[in-house]
RNA sequence: GGCCCCAUCGUCUAGUGGCCUAGGACACCACCCUCUCAAGGUGGCGGCACGGGUUCGAAUCCCGUUGGGGCUGCCA
């Protein structure tokens, strides 16, 4: 695997614990965009499709896409796993010198400015200390008939000590969200609790430090998952408590399964990486990414990354969860297929008939005879993962054949001679593609059976499937003495 | 349970009060093409969740019902 250790450059602007302005830093005007995952092992297509939007909405505006690792939990800080979301953005087209990208940044090194923002808002009254165990906590929940932190230590007068967290000190009102794919969405304050900044180690938690980040890094648009949508509040809280105006706030629908629930890595083949290693092409995957939730004008949805740029909107992004239809990818990855020229075609197969899972022996795989089957069989696939079964035969000394397709082409009576005079025949007449058709079709006639009839036997024989791509080329391409060779072998 | 979001063919969507007899795509079915299978072409099946309003007129606006979903951690 290529190595992208990340580049660091995490000086941070401002000192949010000294130095609090009312306004973020200056961003030229420019809009800033940010994409914040935390690594888990693999790209989550849900995460792919919100990467995207803000991309091409970065291109769009010229505005800057800000990509920052969420590493601060300590059992999500792999640096290969870091490595792999960057290598999966940059197949989705994302990164890759181009100027609209900033970053990596790591969150993790940022923690010395979430806890001083922290302890500033402490200072100011807008969090306090808490000493209170989750059992405790859950203790009172039930006294309570509530479930929930109750505010308990909100007047104790608490100070830091080991084991106390910070909690911020909920204001009493109504929080507004402006959110541009929602509208309006309102939540009493009463309902939302006296939330933790700071764990009881004194370490910073996700809420807080998002923020923060998003602050020190000048962020004017979050836009991200709808199932961050209860956080907005509490953090728009923060933004504020904090002495700053909210950003430009947008949470676009999840993607879900065929039981409508959030895709998730437990149940669902999630992995970007997976789809590429069975051999869609990122273009498809972009296209289709894309069109979740949100269509192009006009009735055709496979369209130019370019058109997408251009008139993709988040106020026209689609409010309800949509299906990730593996089908409907495959549709899309065939189209894409299709489109690539033969040349391009056979270099996106190269990994797919080089590699080590491959059915015939490496030294045996002529690159010739593939450039030459390809344009055949590039009408034929959805993945690329398809395409070794579809010309092993080719390279493969002894065909993989399978029974009952045998037994089903050799089972009417005339099938045995028909190979017999097809070995005769074969032997001796020009080896071309068309000749071969020509034979075969007389030979079925002198049987009674027409050429789709006629060619079966001869197919599973050499191919050892019933499906595959134009017999007479593929024959062509295979010679002579190893289509013989086949033919009476099924005949012993 | 509480808070919040959502609701057009099976699925992804177009539709922003009259162009809607609701359009496209995937899937499915049929036919054409054809050496198998595809690809391609033609056609078909199939939807505004329900009930009230508002309006001359509602898929489009309002309310309610029902049904889905998200969140509810000292994870992010």
């Amino acid at each position: 695997m290529r190595s992208h250790l990340p580049t660091v450059a995490t000086s941070s602007p401002t000192n949010l614990g000294i130095a609090m302005n009312s306004m973020p830093p200056a961003t030229n005007g420019k809009f800033r965009y940010r994409f914040a995952p935390s690594p888990t092992g693999f790209f989550h297509v849900g995460g792919a499709r919100t990467a995207l939007y803000n991309w091409a909405l970065a291109l769009k505006q010229d505005a800057t896409f800000v990509l920052r690792i969420e590493d601060t939990d300590e059992a999500r800080n792999k640096p290969e796993w870091t490595a792999g979301i960057i290598d999966a953005l940059a197949w989705i087209g994302i990164g890759t010198g181009d100027p609209h990208f900033e970053g990596p940044y790591f969150q993790s090194q940022n923690s010395e400015e979430h806890v001083a923002a922290a302890h500033r808002l402490y200072e100011a009254g807008h969090a306090y200390y808490c000493d209170l165990t989750s059992e405790q906590i859950q203790e009172r929940a039930k006294v309570n008939g509530k479930p929930g932190y109750d505010g308990f230590s909100r007047d104790r007068g608490l100070g830091p000590g080991p084991g106390h967290v910070l909690r911020f000190r909920v204001p009493e009102g109504v929080t507004v969200v402006d959110d541009l794919v929602r509208g309006r969405v309102e939540f009493d304050n009463g309902t939302i609790e006296d939330f933790v900044l700071l764990r009881g180690n004194g370490t910073p938690m996700f809420l807080l430090a998002n923020v923060v980040d998003d602050i020190l890094m000048s962020i004017t648009h979050v836009v991200r998952a709808e199932e961050h949508l209860p956080n907005t509040p509490k953090q728009q809280l923060i933004w504020s408590a904090l002495g700053y105006a909210p950003p430009v706030w947008a949470h676009v629908p999840v993607l879900v399964n065929e039981q409508r629930k959030k895709l998730s890595k437990r149940r669902d083949k999630v992995a970007l990486e997976q789809y590429r290693d069975e051999g869609v092409i990122a273009p498809a995957m972009i296209n289709y990414l894309m069109t979740l939730g949100w269509a192009p004008a006009g009735d055709a949805e496979i369209v130019p990354w370019e058109k997408i740029v251009n008139e993709f909107r988040l106020e026209d992004v689609n409010h309800s969860p949509a299906f990730f239809d593996e089908k409907k990818l495959a549709s899309f990855n065939g189209d894409y297929l299709r489109m690539l020229t033969t040349e391009q075609f056979v270099t996106a197969c190269s990994p797919w008939v080089t590699n080590d899972s491959v059915p015939w022996s490496r030294g045996d795989f002529d690159a010739r005879i593939f450039s030459a089957i390809a344009p055949l069989v590039q009408t034929r696939v959805g993945y690329l993962s398809e395409v070794p079964s579809m010309v092993d035969f080719l390279f493969l000394d002894q065909p993989l054949i399978d029974a009952d397709a045998l037994a089903k082409a050799m089972k009417p009576e005339w099938a045995s001679q028909l190979l017999r005079d097809v070995v005769g025949v074969f032997a001796a007449c020009d080896w071309q593609h068309d000749v071969l058709k020509t034979e075969l079709e007389k030979i079925g006639e002198s049987h009674g059976v027409k050429l789709g009839k006629a060619q079966a036997p001869v197919r599973v024989a050499v191919t050892g499937r019933s499906v595959g791509p134009p017999l007479f080329e593929s024959l062509e391409l295979l010679g002579r003495d190893k289509t013989l060779a086949r033919l009476k072998a099924i005949l012993d």
